[in-house]
DNA sequence: AGCACGCCGACT
DNA sequence: GTCGGCGTGCTC
């Protein structure tokens, strides 16, 4: 008698649980599935959408633990998540140790994770019948932006894709306002499964010799994985190798995954690439909807867009014939996710590289120690451009005392004679001040009290605009300012320290003839302001520019000569071991703003540590001897990139209950690992009491990453299993910021 | 994560 | 007497 195992797959279900799930179907069913399918399947009293990870084989035996439940439906015909993807899931997922249905859940757009159909439709306008009477156009005369949408569709009498429009800046909202005077029409079309011959839109620039010499080392490469660290100073010309070695990709008709840092997908950054290349542009980044991030992901998975460029989250996109990745600005911290799943898009792009088999480039000026680690081992192969293209020459530094100096307004007279110089020769003047709002204490006059936020061991900043109240940078927490001191009663408070907006008003009154602008994520918090900014700044006049690290970030602002950083003080005295690195890159990017002209460039330094050695190491001999001298250290430290890390994070309503925990899994930790792995703490967070609630966390490091992985592993499970609610947990493996 | 079951305070 | 607070336990 003959009784047949049930046909059953394995899948894993979007819930914060590391096992996966296994249920049965139908013969047929087993027949069709495939792995990267989404199923639905009943789930404890819910339904949820499933994915595929495998056919269970069928000479295996059921487990007799569980009750074998049925599934309800196959959603998909083709695996929605191919094979390269869904083992790039699988691994991120062991390697960060995080439950891999939570993993695929932030790869998928949400309409596909919701289970909605797999439609290849897109949106495409085109002009009305009215839109061809003469005179309806007339009406347009006072909205420029829907003129020229108009004006662009005209040009493409069959329709035009949205995603098109939106990537020329023409948005949805001016498309909908002229669909509702019926000039314009908008209709569903199938995406386009072929991709069309690349074309170079504009002809290719000339490269200089060291930039010849990169592509000659990149280009025969191109047909196999191969990691490069393309380390040149702003300036050299990053750029224009990337867009070469795409255009060589490009051309063979395969595609190209661009990564840039949050910040730095601009209309810029899109303009470039659209002024080189004629083909299809996918673009993904966090302020998309779900249906345009559903197209998105579409036009890079059906084949179409040859170009896919985005942020982070864009790293897991289907990319059938993916032929290059170029993750641009590499130091950037925002590649590595700081919640939930806390992957670094880096580090999974030379692993998605090497299953696509093709060539991972990382840029930068300010090369992250640990790439630089990475090119020493020979793991990538390390690209240097020195030249800084046209005739532009590197600025000098100089740093300038502030304890000695005699100061107005927070500036130092020396650097205010320089900035009404550098105004009179008709530049512009850059002031770095990475704290915005207008003063970063309130202070008692009569008794030294200060405002403090309720929730959290830090200072309210003040804020005067746009009107004044106290506001926390750390959980959010917004409070009017008190009329007077509410321990003591008197009734000056006074604003102790620089913000920028203090700054702002400080130069005002400084330099009242000439525009002072203000960049930071105050004064750009309204869609556009930003592009406003920018524009005056390209208009060729003296001006002075203050803001965050928002201005630090991969824009050209070619008129400025004088460059003034005005403290950076609390980079330096951090007790974080990369504070000294990302104090070093923050400066070095800052200070390539400067001199990309003609003119030759200078970078005022302010601040109360000129001794410190970082400054000096920096100033004489520049970023790559820093990075030469950190690495030594690191070493002698025992700290990362020569040992691995993971660190473990909790936090609870109660301060020693948390600890306590941690304490007591620290000792099964190191019981369990012996010598192999370290535990450094635990001890309170550097902001133990944030939004009211106790933060404490411990280092975990080994010099293999093996064992370190392999016991955290298995004592992580533990942990999660075992340990009480009212303490959250969470893992973080390749921290980056112990905040 | 959901969603249930389950045991203790203020209400028609 | 109930309605409902959210503590803990499970999901193939």
């Amino acid at each position: 008698m003959n009784n047949p195992l049930p046909f059953r797959i394995r899948v894993a279900v979007p819930v914060p649980i590391h096992e996966y799930f296994d249920y049965e179907v139908s013969a047929q069913q087993y027949a069709d599935i495939q792995a990267g399918m989404r199923v639905t399947v009943p789930f404890g009293r819910q339904t949820c959408v499933a994915i595929v990870i495998e056919k269970v084989a069928l000479d295996v035996p059921p487990s007799t633990q569980f009750k074998l439940k049925k599934i309800i439906q196959i959603l998909d015909e083709q695996p929605l998540i191919d094979p390269h993807i869904l083992q790039l899931l699988t691994w991120s997922a062991q390697y960060y140790m995080y439950p891999l249905g939570e993993v695929i859940q932030s790869a998928l757009p949400t309409r596909l994770r919701q289970g909605h159909h797999y439609d290849c439709v897109t949106t495409q306008w085109q002009l009305t019948p009215l839109a061809h009477e003469e005179n309806t156009l007339k009406q347009l005369k006072r909205s420029e932006k829907q003129r020229l949408a108009v004006e662009y569709i005209q040009t493409h009498p069959h329709g035009v894709l949205e995603t098109e429009l939106n990537l020329h800046g023409i948005s949805t909202a001016t498309l909908k306002a002229l669909e509702k005077k019926q000039l314009v029409q908008q209709n569903e079309v199938q995406i386009d499964f072929s991709r069309k011959p690349v074309g170079l839109a504009e002809k290719q620039l000339t490269a200089n010799t060291e930039q010849l010499q990169a592509l000659e080392q990149i280009v025969p490469t191109l047909q196999n994985y191969a990691g490069y660290l393309l380390d040149g100073i702003t300036g050299s010309g990053k750029t224009e190798v990337y867009l070469q070695v795409m255009w060589q990709v490009l051309k063979q008709n395969k595609q190209v995954l661009v990564l840039v840092p949050e910040i730095g997908l601009t209309p810029q950054t899109i303009a470039r690439f659209r002024a080189r290349f004629d083909c299809h542009i996918a673009l993904l980044h966090s302020g998309l909807n779900d249906t345009k991030r559903l197209h998105a992901w579409q036009q890079a998975q059906t084949g179409q867009a040859g170009i896919i460029l985005g942020t982070r989250s864009a790293l897991y996109t289907p990319i059938p014939d993916l032929g290059l990745i170029i993750l641009d600005e590499e130091h950037d911290l925002s590649f590595k996710q700081q919640e939930g799943f806390r992957y670094h898009a880096r580090d999974v792009a030379l692993y998605r590289g090497y299953l696509a088999k093709c060539p991972v480039i990382l840029g930068s000026a300010t090369p992250s120690i640990d790439s630089f680690a990475l090119a020493k081992q020979g793991k990538l192969k390390h690209i240097m451009l020195n030249q800084r293209a046209g005739h532009a020459r590197m600025p000098k530094m100089q740093i300038l005392d502030l304890k000695i100096a005699p100061k107005q307004h927070g500036l130092s007279l020396i650097l205010i004679e320089k900035i009404k110089a550098t105004l009179q020769q008709g530049q512009q003047v850059l002031v770095f001040l990475n704290r915005r709002g207008y003063a970063p204490v309130l202070m008692c006059e009569s008794c030294a009290w200060q405002a403090n936020c309720p929730r959290c061991d830090a200072h309210f900043t003040l804020h005067t605009q746009p009107y004044q109240h106290l506001h926390c940078h750390h959980c959010g927490l917004i409070q009017t300012l008190p009329k007077q001191c509410p321990a003591c009663q008197h009734p000056t408070l006074k604003p102790i320290g620089l913000g920028t907006v203090k700054i702002e008003e400080g130069l005002k009154e400084l330099f009242p003839e000439h525009d002072v602008l203000r960049v930071d994520k105050d004064s750009t918090r309204h869609v556009g302001s930003l592009e406003k900014i920018y524009a005056q700044i390209h208009a060729e006049k003296p001006l002075i520019l203050l803001g965050t690290q928002m201005l630090a970030k991969g824009h050209h602002f070619p008129h400025v000569s004088l460059v003034a950083i005005l403290d950076i003080d609390a980079g330096l005295l951090s007790v974080d071991f990369r504070a000294p690195e990302r104090t070093a890159q923050l400066i070095t990017q800052v200070a390539g703003r400067a001199g990309r002209g003609d003119y030759h460039g200078e970078v005022i330094l302010q601040t109360l540590r000129p001794e410190h050695p970082i400054l000096h190491t920096l100033l004489e001999h520049g970023y790559r001897t820093f990075a030469e001298q950190t690495l030594k250290e690191r070493e002698t430290a025992c700290l990362p990139p020569y040992r691995y890390s993971i660190l473990i994070r909790s936090d609870a309503k109660n301060e020693q209950h948390n600890l306590a925990f941690l304490s007591q899994n620290a000792k099964l930790l190191t019981d369990n690992a012996q010598q192999s792995v370290d535990v450094w703490g635990p001890i309170p967070a550097p902001m133990q009491r944030k939004a009211g609630k106790y933060h404490a966390h411990m280092l975990l490091l080994a010099s293999s990453r093996v064992q370190l992985h392999h016991y955290v592993k298995h004592w992580w499970q533990y942990v999660r299993a075992t340990a009480p609610s009212d303490i959250r947990l969470s893992i973080d493996v390749d921290p980056q910021e112990f905040g």
